[in-house]
DNA sequence: CGGAGTTCCGTTAACGTTTACGGTTCCGGA
DNA sequence: TCCGGAACCGTAAACGTTAACGGAACTCCG
């Protein structure tokens, strides 16, 4: 139990040979004979070896570099993601991440180029926000032929070879917003609408040529919804499309007797959570999704992937009561960035006052 | 920018003297002048040394010793944070962290022993749950005057010393149970009654000598409520003295006609969330209380440190939708226990099925 | 048969920090 | 004067891994 775990150097010595062909062995280096390599990895896991970190970080001082294949985004949901990597990477021990921004202008834009450049770059790994996984999926695939790991965010891209994914659970978040749906509107009789704005309807906007063209499409139809149905009750806005639906509410003057539950958190909403017209917003969480993602890869590309591939994230619920809590969040963002050196740091911080 | 890090050597040379010297200097080691150490530690600053952490370890192999002082817990909230302590200790790259559990078998029952031990075993941090910060506060304040930092799970001891503090936001957790409660009742008329199982009740609780007739006492307490207030229409319950109130509520047949918010998320209230009677319960996340605790108390131990001392999490809602979602998550605690050898780990694990 | 090229393997110097040990210098007391 | 002991400082060996170099054995071809 408490044995000092096994280093190159014993399994050399157990074998009466050297830790350079140890080494080479396990690391499929030329220069090792097939003979003495199955030997080398029999006595591997037979004295259960795991590499010693520290050791590796300090001899070699290679960095692992990583692509963040992510939207600009017209709200703040990607920023948050990249955020959220980035204090990831900044919090991890031995410092020996490095990013790579290669951000997308808009959706569908050149995702397939960032993630051919990202290869032909010779990452380590890659973050990727996979909008289409159609097109996406034959570069995910060529991606991790070349043995790069690529972990998608927000959206899965299946049986493309990606390692994991991140992101919000569906199914739980989807069962959250009909649950509250249906208590908030009690037992009073009525009709929900619910928008779906999916990769086709993206796909969709392509054609158009702008997202403009989208947003003006999205008032026009829920407009027309809520002149037709004098019965609606509830409206659930998936995405952040939610702005001119809302306008769209206003402008027929039904926002006072509809019960809205809209997804994402950006600043053209807060005013309506504030004023009560959005009864609850489903948070998407992006900063814990950046996280986790940069977590995942990070263990993976150190030999630690003992966690799960799959995260799903629970969906946080923005009310107006805590709305003020989740804004403070996304504000300090850029906080902490003053270089305390290592003499301060050490001081106990207290809060005696 | 670009330009590799200041090592010991570097603040070596460049004052003239020596690694050792340099090293006892900014470790407060004896066997420097005033004079030496002075400009030691300024040229530290100058040239921006921190320390290689990975080369520390190596050199060292000395491990952090934590201790986690918790309840036994009727619930299962105390091992789901236990467990995110540990999940979180295995993450670390550098596996140097050793922890050391002080489990008191209930509330308030051997917590000043329990810590007292802890400092008396020369821990290198300490995290604890404050059941009564005020009784508890001396103990907090001697072990950081032993320099051993201190982090509460769940519970501020405010003015105790204490390293920093992982907890659910409070107001942001009422503040959504208040506002979920509005919603849920419409514009229908009523009262709304609140539980409070605070530290008062708990000291009475010790008083009768057993938790179990804090129970009793809950369920006669709301039982009569029940009875006398016909006006009631809704419920905050708060920790998991629910249960009681739940039989009483059942018993006085006034369930259905109750909108019922708990919080926490155990199996005996489990039946009750899925037939609806508990409309939601706020769960106060102690996987994650417990992971950032162990992160922050880490990374200030690490030197790392840049991350604020006061960590709010926002609670998760759990309603009948999402219900198995989370269950299912508190099950695959014990899971992904098969020890990966490096070899195995490093392939490309890929979901091409 | 000798040199060139290959294949396999051992050796060794890094990486930055910690730690133990040895060596100065200086001062007080015998 | 000489010794003992502080107080201060330099030196060097670890820690486990990587990467470069060098050497032995063996093959191939002129």
């Amino acid at each position: 139990m408490g044995k000092p775990p096994a280093t190159l150097g014993d399994i050399a010595k157990s074998l009466g040979t050297s830790i350079g062909t140890v080494h080479r062995a396990l690391h499929d280096h030329p220069g090792v004979s097939p003979a003495t390599k199955a030997r080398v990895l029999q006595m591997a896991r037979n004295l259960g070896y795991r590499p010693n970190l520290a050791a590796r970080y300090l001899s070699s001082k290679k960095t692992l570099r990583i692509s963040v294949n992510t939207l600009q985004g017209t709200t703040s949901f990607w920023d948050e993601v990249r955020t959220g990597i980035r204090e990831e990477a900044a919090s991890i021990l031995l410092e020996n991440v490095e990013l790579e921004f290669r951000t997308c202008p808009s959706l569908g834009e050149g995702e397939e180029e960032a993630l051919e450049a990202a290869i032909a770059a010779k990452v380590d790994g890659i973050i990727t926000f996979p909008s289409r996984p159609e097109t996406l999926r034959p570069w995910i695939r060529r991606a991790s032929r070349s043995h790069i790991p690529v972990v998608c965010v927000a959206t899965d891209a299946p049986n493309s070879g990606r390692l994991g994914i991140v992101a919000i659970d569906t199914l739980a978040s989807g069962a959250i917003a009909a649950d509250l749906m249906g208590r908030f509107l009690g037992g009073r009789a009525g009709s929900v609408g619910i928008t779906v704005f999916d990769m086709g309807i993206t796909e969709h906007a392509e054609k158009y040529g702008a997202f403009e063209s989208t947003l003006k499409e999205a008032y026009r139809k829920s407009r027309k919804l809520f002149e037709e149905r004098t019965d609606l009750a509830g409206m659930y806005v998936t995405t952040e499309a939610s702005i001119p639906v809302l306008s769209a509410a206003c402008d027929a003057k039904v926002l006072d007797r509809l019960t809205i539950i809209t997804t994402d958190l950006f600043s053209d909403l807060v005013p309506y959570i504030r004023s009560g017209a959005v009864a609850a917003t489903i948070y998407q969480r992006p900063r814990a999704q950046g996280q986790m993602a940069l977590r995942l890869l990070h263990e993976f590309l150190s030999e630690g992937g003992r966690r799960s591939n799959q995260v799903s994230l629970a969906p946080h619920l923005v009310m107006r009561g805590n709305l003020d809590f989740f804004l403070s969040r996304q504000s300090q963002e850029s906080a902490s960035k003053n270089g305390q050196n290592g003499q301060e740091a050490r001081r106990l911080v207290q809060d005696l006052a």
